[in-house]
RNA sequence: GCCGAGGUAGCUCAGUCGGUAGAGCGGGGGCCUGAAAAGCCCUGUGUCAGCAGUUCAAUUCUGUUCCUCGGCA
């Protein structure tokens, strides 16, 4: 079942591109407000990999309470509806010791279906989804895309011919509810928010953000990247997990198997962290209800939290 | 110094039997409703190394200069 409150319980999100600095602008939003800080990063949530995925540090963490970071084994799927199942229950949690729930990370979709709600469409049949998979495989985008096109017109106008995994998963969805993914998606009045509060973003270019995060990536180097990636492999060697998918995981694997020299896995690293934080950008960008701060400004982000907070308790936040 | 192979988009290169050029990568822009650190789309004018010659027309042929890389000294 979908978790909706009658009242959305308040909330305040912090996101941005990776490297813009989320980390320790929650800690001084979580110092000043008394705040807990919940993970709303799809990466961050796998224990295999704290610091290749950047989660807070140890130290960090003991700084404030902080929820859903490295609590999932690498092979364990999780999707933007269960991660709000996650963070409803953290958030309920926080509350109940009177602390903020500070959500904070780089997935925008979690916070989508965190402010904006998510259709409850029924879990799908894993088999389903294999056997779409291996036509798709098989048979070709095209072939399925005629398929959607017949079924469902209007989903399949609105994404293009080659986008597998959107095809596959609007014919999962028809084949196993009877209804079309779009007929789904217009059932407004099942999706309903459980959280409101304001949506930070930290507005970052990518000239800023470039240096940084090749200096993060040399940082986490030094404390044992290839330490960690190495244990992970030990623990789970199935490439295809999802916890695999974190940009910096393969690279490295690749360089550990002697596929790449360790200069080419670093640059490939760093190229698709970068193409990464455009792409976050991009979706933060498009956000109207995003309110953007520069990096730095982290005094303003704070007192404009506090004021927040503030409206939010007495019911008078315009979301 | 001699011989050979090259100098074309930010990079690696293709191509034009003479009619001013195109791929990959990178870069830029965008999409996104239960995989989202995923998936997908759009986007290529550059003295075709310089100069001169032949020609209606040269990046393409010829000569020459410069530079790079091999080989021989």
């Amino acid at each position: 079942m979908p978790v909706a409150a009658s009242t959305p319980f308040p909330v305040l999100c912090l996101a941005g591109a990776t490297a813009s600095g989320k980390t320790s602008l929650a800690l001084a939003m979580a110092k000043a407000l008394g705040g807990a800080i919940i993970n709303a990063d799809s990466r961050q949530i796998y224990a295999d990999f704290p610091l290749i995925c950047a989660q807070p540090t140890p130290e960090e963490q003991a700084q404030a309470p902080h929820y859903l970071y490295g609590i999932l084994p690498s092979t364990a799927k999780i999707s933007a509806g269960e991660w709000c199942h996650l963070a409803h229950d953290a958030i309920v949690s926080a509350r109940k010791q009177h602390l903020v729930p500070i959500l904070v990370g780089g997935t925008g979709m979690y916070f989508q279906a965190l402010l904006h709600g998510i259709v409850p469409i029924p879990p799908i049949d894993p088999a389903l989804r294999a056997t779409l998979e291996a036509r798709m495989d098989a048979e070709g985008p095209l072939a399925l895309y005629g398929e959607l096109e017949a079924c469902d017109p209007s989903y399949a106008k609105s994404i293009h011919q080659n986008d597998r995994q959107r095809i596959v998963r609007a014919l999962e969805v028809f084949h196993q509810t009877g209804h079309p993914f779009s007929w789904w998606h217009h059932q407004k009045s099942l999706q309903q928010p459980f959280c409101q509060g304001p949506l930070y973003v930290i507005a970052a270019s990518l000239d800023w953000l470039e240096p940084r995060i090749r200096a993060r990536i040399d940082s986490m180097m030094e404390s044992g990247a290839l330490k960690e990636a190495k244990e992970a492999f030990a623990r789970c060697p199935n490439t295809e997990a999802p916890a695999w998918s974190g940009i910096g995981c393969w690279e490295l694997l690749a360089y550990l198997r002697g596929r790449v020299s360790l200069d080419e896995a670093l640059a490939l690293w760093c190229k698709h962290t970068r193409a990464y934080a455009k792409r976050q950008n991009t979706w933060f960008r498009g956000r109207k209800e995003a309110i953007f701060f520069q990096p730095k400004q982290e005094a303003d982000l704070l007192a404009h939290a506090v004021q927040d907070w503030d409206r939010l308790q007495k019911g008078v936040f315009q979301g």
